[in-house]
DNA sequence: TTGCCACTGGGGGAAATCCCTCATTGCCTG
DNA sequence: CAGGCAATGAGGGATTTCCCCCAGTGGCAA
């Protein structure tokens, strides 16, 4: 039973030395369960270096065989969108009738059409990536869900930690001046008031947000404020 | 072999309807690992009070034989700080001299002392929860931290379903449609990002925003955010 | 001394957000 | 059944933010 194995498949993909071995592993597992189309990506909208970047994509996701980059496929597929509700791996179920495709979340996916497996991987600054399996036939129980879901969470570690090799250690934390900023944005002000008071230009303003937004590794400074104040850097 | 029941362990988990069953099982299924004391709790915010709310804590953490309240372990407990740092489960150790304890993020503990698992549970904001399982003789191998890893999470998810079910009423004042909006910009996403993920248009995102600052009587998305956090309209 | 880094500014242009108004649909409620 | 309100979307323009460069100063450490 496919199950058991969830933990060894995990750990030999912990050890993977190549993105064709963790392939070859997730392959040869999710096989057992019926997947025979694969999406390994890193979705993070927030984080600067790697944004949207593919890891894997195996399969007709589309039906249109052509391959799809990240940003192409997270808006083409509406399963997506439930990451942020969901928070764990679920199930979905794409059906056809004469208006279209229609995806649908479901506890228990089955009958024609194709089925999936989503899971979302969440760190420490939220999403992170996600890892879709896709198949005709798939086995659709809750312990088919939680030991695909913790293969495909070991996937997705073990190909980030092979790609994104270079350097990830950026100390996250900010100057004096850049937290001070974010407060100050936080409570509502635009950069040219708070260059105002504060006494500056707004260039340096300006730029000590930029310098916030690279160091929390974020896109945004609405995500910024969010993450500084979950990181204790300004106060909620 | 334990790793092989994590699958099933967290299956139960996930169907359990009392805390008492939650932590029966965690107890069970963690003993074949050598750990013998717990805490599981939810977590958010700022490094200060990083811990909102304790959900089970047992054994003797500190070594003084006693058991320890919510309050004593987390001021006591410094590994707690890491779960930010980390963003995976990681082994630490606990060691004393006569300078008195010392906790140490490690590969592989071993020797004599305290020795311990701490199992972050991330969302799609970031950091939710994490439990912690100790003891003295434990069971340090890679297979050990991913199923152990696994039913913590499993455990943790269960837990907060039961405990949080009481649906604390939030006096809504933003639209589902508002909050929704705004979780996504706080996760770092564009308005033009958005309407696509959600299939509205860029105008009917902007207008769902502006409408949100208004009730929240902020004059900026940022401020809406840190708002909207404090007041528990989105999860920061 | 030679770097690194925080802090301070700037130019120029692209992109995104924000503001005000208006309109339609559909649901629920008094 | 009218009125309120959530949800959707548009036009048009004003602001603001964001991006990618650059450069000087002062502090601190190898």
């Amino acid at each position: 039973m496919p199950t058991d194995d969830a933990v060894r498949v995990a750990l030999l993909l912990e050890r993977s030395e190549s993105l064709t071995s963790i392939q070859d592993a997730v392959r040869r597992y999710a096989s057992g369960f019926g997947y025979d189309r694969f999406v390994l990506f890193s979705a993070s909208a927030s984080l600067d270096e790697l944004v949207d970047r593919i890891y894997w994509v195996e399969g007709d996701w589309f039906g249109d065989g052509k391959a799809v980059d990240a940003k192409t496929y997270v808006r083409r597929c509406p399963v997506t969108r439930h990451i942020l509700d969901i928070g764990e791996a679920f199930f979905w179920t794409k059906t056809l009738d004469q208006e279209g495709e229609h995806y649908r979340i479901v506890r228990k996916p089955q009958g024609p059409g194709i089925h999936g497996l989503q899971v979302p991987i969440f760190g420490p600054l939220g999403l992170e990536g996600a890892m879709s399996l896709g198949g005709e036939k798939i086995d659709a129980s809750p312990a088919a869900r939680l030991s695909a879901g913790l293969v495909a969470t070991s996937a997705f570690l073990a190909a980030r930690r092979l790609i994104e090799m270079p350097d990830r250690e950026t100390p996250r934390v900010l100057s004096g001046r850049e937290s001070e900023i974010l407060a100050w944005t936080a409570a509502g002000w635009r950069q040219a008031d708070i260059a105002a008071t504060l006494g500056l230009s707004n260039r340096t303003v300006e730029n000590h947000l930029r310098k916030a937004r690279q160091r929390l590794g974020v896109a945004t400074t609405a995500e910024a404020i969010r993450v500084a104040i979950r990181n204790g850097f300004i106060k909620g």
